[in-house]
DNA sequence: AGGAATGTGTAACAAAGGTTACAAGCAGCT
DNA sequence: AGCTGCTTGTAACCTTTGTTACACATTCCT
């Protein structure tokens, strides 16, 4: 059920533990998986899939934050869970994905029980934190055509697809600027053969 | 000796673990704490004074990511050295700073053995997590005279004064723009009565 | 086929931020 | 006092990004 998960050298203890006390989700692209209005329980391991984690803004704007692929979980929940507070977090299925979702009361007793997990937990960490400094770095020391095309280059490897199935508005929304001037620069990157585009679609060359 | 650490509510035996195996370290305003080419093999913790990380890039480039206070410690540092990875932050003392200094080789098995040491890790991993994300929101949706003002209200609280000894082109760098660019919105913060400027220092209202 | 909704292209203009160049002020030194 | 180096002020100009408005194309629905 989980063979997802066991290219991670978890101890055959931990994957027993894991299978146990999980479950099977099934989401669809588009659905909501953590960021409802309850207080979430469970934390996600991609199995399949892409999901996509954004930030909730006090005021009320989203900014995105990461994508998780397959055998990767979402370190902010892992913390929210274990120090109890509620998520300023949303994932949402980028693609249709399999999801194992383990209840948060087992995560503070692996960590300190299973080196492997351990491990995992901190490398999680680490690729989260690389994520958002690369992004910081991006956002002040680039313009706004490289941004763009670095992001479609992210979601190609996310989404291991040369096609980018987005309309100009979506990607304007991720990037937070406005669907004209999406429209504009990829005008630009079309131009200099780097892409080609299509009614709701992007394709990468 | 480390009373600084005492309001952690970390265990008895841990504090005094923590006593045994470390050293203090003393630096001044501008001395290197982390990044210096050898790999680094001690973590720090502050017990007095302020510390600044930044990110090196690739590029070369610079990146101010957060300061760190009184019972903080890096947790960017932990990450690298329990994955034994070498660190691409660099840390240098804001100002005059006292910090206790613990080899790397404890934090793995304190992270396992100590429910205390375990919540603080992750706790600094949220509040630093919380802290690049703010960034990420204010460079995507905030003009640079609110970030200039968010930036020195930010550094007015980690150093707890109402002046701020720096140079325009030293918070030009830090937020990756301009001297000439912070010269101007500054003054106009001086004209909407924000601040006052003084050689070498700004003052917040 | 006709109409509505959605997506894209483009122009014209506005605003923010970056660049260059130079003037002027202050502090420290001799 | 006079020199030097560092810091700040300001103007003029350029580039990038954001805004508004509208044309046109595609898809979907009936």
């Amino acid at each position: 059920m989980i063979e997802a998960l066991e290219t991670l050298a978890f101890e055959p203890a931990l994957l027993r533990e894991i299978n146990d006390v999980g479950y099977l989700k099934k989401v669809r692209t588009g659905d909501s998986v953590i960021g409802s209005l309850q207080v979430e329980k469970d934390i996600p391991f991609v199995l399949e899939g892409i999901l996509k984690v954004y930030r909730k803004e006090p005021n009320g704007r989203e900014v995105l934050l990461y994508y998780l692929e397959r055998g990767e979980t979402c370190a902010m929940s892992i913390t929210c869970c274990i120090e109890n507070k509620s998520s300023p977090i949303k994932v949402i299925a980028e693609e249709d994905a399999k999801i194992w979702m383990v209840p948060n009361t087992f995560l503070n007793q692996w960590v300190a029980k299973y080196p492997s997990f351990r491990a995992f937990v901190f490398s999680s960490y680490q690729s989260r934190f690389d994520e958002l400094m690369e992004t910081i770095d991006s956002l002040v020391f680039t313009n706004l055509e490289d941004r763009i095309y670095k992001y479609l280059l992210d979601t190609k490897q996310a989404t291991q697809s040369f096609e980018i199935n987005k309309t100009h508005q979506e990607i304007a929304n991720e990037l937070g600027t406005s669907r004209v001037v999406i429209s504009r620069l990829l005008k630009k990157l079309e131009q200099d053969d780097k892409i080609e585009q299509h009614r709701n679609k992007i394709e990468i060359l």
